[in-house]
DNA sequence: TTGGGTCACTTGCAAAATGATAGTGACTGT
DNA sequence: ACAGTCACTATCATTTTGCAAGTGACCCAA
């Protein structure tokens, strides 16, 4: 076989994957993050199913990114709150985001401004320790033993 | 009703996610990344249902992110490369990959590392305009009309 | 030239996830 | 007492995924 047939397990993109590989799962962080907190709310913003949204709920509270929280007890009303985890997600978002803009950006688009300069945020990945935009530099990987 | 009620039409993350938006294709793309460019190899490594990857890798071309190419008449032998689109989704999941390593990164995980200088790359979303991270500055959101 | 072996898939069917619709229980406000 | 909101659950149809087996083009070795 080859030089690495499967290393799925070694994988951090799987890894991360694994908590919010799927669609409904981001937009639910997008729209939490938008303010969008409460079940209702969530609903009518996505147009998702109520029993898809429970359970996508549930797996994001279980894979540690949304906290629920019950502001009060009557009536009963409960809140859906990012987790450090989840807030450290966003920037992937908007990274998406990004993208999406540029390779599906067809009509207006809504879009986040820096609130101090008022400009567009462009959102670029780039390497912390060079600060050079990955994919301007070549990489090698390493793979445990 | 509220402010905004349904916007997923105007959203640039919807948009991404419409591409994209699966575990699948996004572990398609890496393997195709790290040099996996053919059916069996992709296949092998990643432990995927054969029907499953064709549907995969005919939904990413038709997405413009990889692009079919037959290198060998006879046998007849193809490989799928990245498009620009595929080249540029990169980033976003070495962002993934981060955050996948901070937050679920039990065990040996693989990295990849500065080709020039060695060292382990740490992937960061930032705006380009201010160089700053996302996240450590407070931003609003623009609707379109 | 027959017989395996690889590559790149397709087909058929079972299992799981998703989605639409209706309903439930706790409350509130009139 | 009665409509209305919120936060769901239950039921069932549809869709997607996944497994296993099979197919066609080709190559190489006996």
């Amino acid at each position: 076989m080859g030089t690495q047939e499967n290393n799925s397990g070694t994988c951090p993109v799987d890894r991360g994957l694994m908590r919010v590989g799927d669609r409904w799962s981001m937009l639910v962080l997008r729209d939490i993050e938008r303010g969008l907190t409460r079940y209702e709310q969530l609903r009518t913003s996505l147009g998702i199913a109520p029993n898809i949204l429970s359970r996508r709920l549930s797996a994001l509270a279980e894979a540690g990114l949304i906290a629920k929280n019950r502001y009060s007890a009557r009536p009963p009303r409960d809140e859906y709150l990012l987790t450090d985890a989840g807030r450290d997600f966003l920037p992937i978002l908007m990274a998406i985001g990004a993208w999406g803009r540029k390779y599906n950006g067809g009509g207006a688009l809504s879009r986040h401004l820096d609130a101090e300069t008022g400009e567009a945020v462009r959102p670029v990945v780039v390497d912390a320790n060079t600060g050079a935009p990955i994919g301007s530099r070549p990489l090698r990987m390493e793979y445990p033993d």
